[in-house]
DNA sequence: ACAAAACAGGACCGAACGGTCCAAGTCACC
DNA sequence: GGTGACTTGGACCGTTCGGTCCTGTTTTGT
């Protein structure tokens, strides 16, 4: 069980059940197994980044988090703390945020109906923890778009790919909407509606406020609709 | 030139220059002076907390941000960076806040209308720091909201502050409004869409994203208005 | 069997943190 | 002229931080 293997022929048991497969901006697909131990640190340290922050996680958190026997047994996976965060935003709340995407991307359903049901995705998933936690990426973003430009930069292209998702879906439906719906605003519209949303739920500790607003957003967006497909989408959501 | 005076005869001149009127919660009107160091400490902070967050910012980087000469002269005022926390808050975001506040509140306008100078005064708040500030209550919120109860009430306050004086202005603006509308829900969408914007323009660094979304929001405002009503009011948003 | 990895545990480092304490000087006001 | 608020400057404290180094033992793949 190596730890990065540039190869493609990786095939035993074990290293293919943790593999990634990870398409670079630029290079070409690199598969990368991660051992049992990488991926226990890396949810130890989400939740604890998600509940604290990154800047308020300290190594020795973790360490503790992840039942490790010490520091060097952290550093013998990270280099740094640094590189753990960027590889919990990566690996971990990617993984999470693709469920989103992939409701969004649902061939079979109504493309508007599968924005209704990321919305309710969303709610959802803040549900689980009572709307305490908030969102990774929001939380991450306010806390580090200005001090640290790394993070930025990779907040940054998670919203961008559920901008784009949230586009392509809009393209995707435009016979039903009206012709001067602009989808790139649009998109930007909804995903700051929720992740505002998030944010003023976790700070009044009330769920009720993110289905509140999630119920208006699925009307903002039946707004758009073409006069004649008003009707029964009027009706769905209410 | 006291601190603290919860005296009412306070009438030297320099006393009254800084008075700030304090209408607390339970207890009466109190009367506070702050010295001019007191706010120049507070001012400093203000600027480094929503540039860093609170964390971020040490004790002595508002000493150097203040110019004082030690961390004495510092505690000589505040007794704890906490405390200095909740000042700042309180009294320079607050003030900084109440410009909203006043336009929301302005008699002479039209209930909406000052609804959209509301959201253009947002917009224009974030130009002068090229959208990289942040809203300095979503900062702190998405920062200590989880971790620090007593920062939660009071920007649980500061929010509930800007909702129930929208709603106040919708309750005005009702004759021009459909019969079904919510206030309480609609106040809620309004910020947490301006929130979301601001941190996503923030994210982006990309004022565009919060004209967007400021746009939208007025017609999603647009949107409540009685059939009558509204089509003087589209032509003004667009 | 052998090498490399994973695991364990602890000592240690320099820096930064929030905060205290002290000593001495300045200044305004009763 | 004294009292108390303000200013200056620095030493100091205990703790935590991210990170290094070192010495081992156990596991794992070949």
């Amino acid at each position: 069980m190596g730890r990065y293997q540039e190869s493609i022929a990786v095939y035993g048991v074990k290293d293919t059940e943790n593999a990634l497969l990870c398409i670079g901006p630029l290079g070409p697909t690199i598969l990368i197994t991660m051992s049992d131990r990488r991926t226990q640190i890396l949810d130890a340290a989400a939740t604890l980044i998600s509940e604290r922050g990154f800047t308020s996680t300290s190594v020795d958190d973790v360490i503790k988090g992840a039942k490790l026997s010490g520091k060097s047994h952290f550093y013998h996976y990270f280099k740094s703390k640094e590189e753990l965060g960027y590889e919990v935003l990566n690996r971990q709340f990617e993984r999470f945020a693709e469920r989103g995407l992939a409701i969004l991307r649902e061939p079979m359903i109504d493309p508007l109906e599968r924005l209704n049901l990321f919305i309710d995705a969303v709610v959802a998933l803040q549900s689980e923890s009572g709307g305490r936690r908030g969102s990774p990426f929001g939380n991450l973003a306010a806390e580090l778009a200005d001090a640290h430009e790394g993070f930025r930069v990779r907040i940054e292209a998670v919203f961008e790919r559920w901008a784009s998702q949230i586009r392509s879906l809009l393209w995707e439906a435009r016979p039903q909407l009206h012709d001067d719906v602009d989808a790139v605003r649009l998109s930007r519209f909804i995903i700051a509606a929720l992740e505002g949303a998030v944010l003023m739920t976790r700070v009044k500790r009330d769920l009720s406020v993110l289905e509140g607003i999630a119920a208006d957003l699925k009307r903002f967006i039946a707004m758009h609709l073409r006069d004649g497909a008003a009707m029964q989408h009027h009706r769905a959501v209410d």
